[in-house]
DNA sequence: TTTCGTTTTAAACGTATGTTTGAAACGATT
DNA sequence: AATCGTTTCAAACATACGTTTAAAACGAAA
């Protein structure tokens, strides 16, 4: 009972810690105290910092993975799997990472950085554990992904597929900022998941761009 | 003599490292050693760590500034400034980057890798500083590229600025990263300013995606 | 109630960091 | 050759971190 609870706890701290300061910008002395547990329990329950790291990514994206291969499943099997629009496969997407219910004082702000984060600021052992683990499905999606845009080589596609990421890791990770500039500017800002619903329309367009012309700009070096 | 030697070795020592592993993961006590100066050089010329790191970017990042706003000069005297192309717009921004000389060791891979530092991993003094320094023609180019898009509403151009900001971000703070992935997957990979160009088409049909469409995909949340 | 594995605790350990110090070396000027 | 401001240097300082330790507290089972 009491070691669940503490686990619990400092899972609960370090989320939200490191959604708000980075994973190296956050001390363990910080997350124990804030969790109010003693500084050894991370040591004694995850091992190291890097397991605790690694723990809160499972804990948050593991729901949003399995739903996700739910809902590749259950379109594969109604045969439409190869014919997805691009964005039809975003807003899958999308509408996935909407749908992983939020654990009490966890909104979708913390979802979408620490998503953002796992690509951004991942150290070594958090992308390799993390490739290990999701990397079939991750792939499976891509795969999808690719045979929506016909006719792009696969040298340009490969990097839009990057591109692609790095629009949505960059947009996520700094998600909290850039809401903050936006009410600065323009007034109220957009709820959260409007802002990724923004996104497809200009990632579905930039994965189409004419891939002549792409080829065109970058031979002329 | 010995002065600008020591403060030349430091800045050009810390510049690579910088690219290579990033601010906080690189230590001062390699920084010097790597330079061939004593530990304590870095305090006596630059103050401190911080100071260190702003001193790196003002270094790199003032001539291509520079060159930037002699090239919206010229194209403003001509005339032609409010009516240029998306393409054209990013496409300065690119030549601009290949144009500024490389120094000795220092290829054009690792002024991406800075450029790309300066947005997703900047501490707040850095980004701070960098606003202070090179908002003003930041800003002014992006009026431009606004301006490129016409008939998006600013709450839909804002994000798009960013999903554009970010892909940027990421890819050029990943490149060599990246660049070995490509090799792993598709053989020799594109040159790195290949990419670069590469990125254009993408980015300018991003912006210019209906956005009817995505004031709708975001309507229905 | 005693036992025994689990969990919590306070304290210390070892290491790495950025920074400071005070003396030594240097180099141009007088 | 003596002087004086500048620069270099080895060493130490202060702090923060992740981790380990050994004893204490706990809690269910015997």
């Amino acid at each position: 009972m009491a070691q669940s609870d503490t686990v619990k706890r400092i899972l609960d701290a370090a989320e939200q810690l490191f959604a708000e300061k980075g994973f190296a910008e956050t001390s363990l002395r910080l997350i124990t105290s804030k969790a109010g547990v003693n500084l050894a329990a991370v040591n004694y329950h995850f091992g190291s910092k890097k397991a605790l790291i690694q723990a809160v990514f499972v804990r948050f994206l593991d729901p949003f993975v399995s739903s996700l291969e739910r809902e590749l499943d259950l379109r594969e099997q109604r045969g439409d799997a190869a014919q997805q629009s691009l964005e039809t496969l975003l807003e899958m997407l999308v509408d996935q990472a909407l749908a992983v219910k939020p654990r009490s004082g966890n909104d979708l702000a913390t979802f979408m950085r620490l998503l953002g984060l796992a690509f951004s600021q991942s150290q070594g052992h958090l992308r390799k554990y993390l490739s290990e683990v999701y990397g079939k499905v991750f792939q499976r999606y891509m795969g999808l992904v690719v045979g929506a845009v016909p006719g792009i080589p696969p040298q340009v596609l490969f990097w839009r597929v990057h591109f692609m990421l790095g629009s949505a890791a960059f947009t996520m990770s700094s998600m909290k900022a850039l809401r903050a500039i936006a009410e600065a500017e323009l007034g109220e800002p957009r709820p959260v998941d409007s802002v990724l619903r923004l996104m497809v329309p200009f990632l579905a367009a930039g994965m189409r761009a004419d891939s002549a012309v792409a080829q065109e700009q970058a031979a002329l070096a």
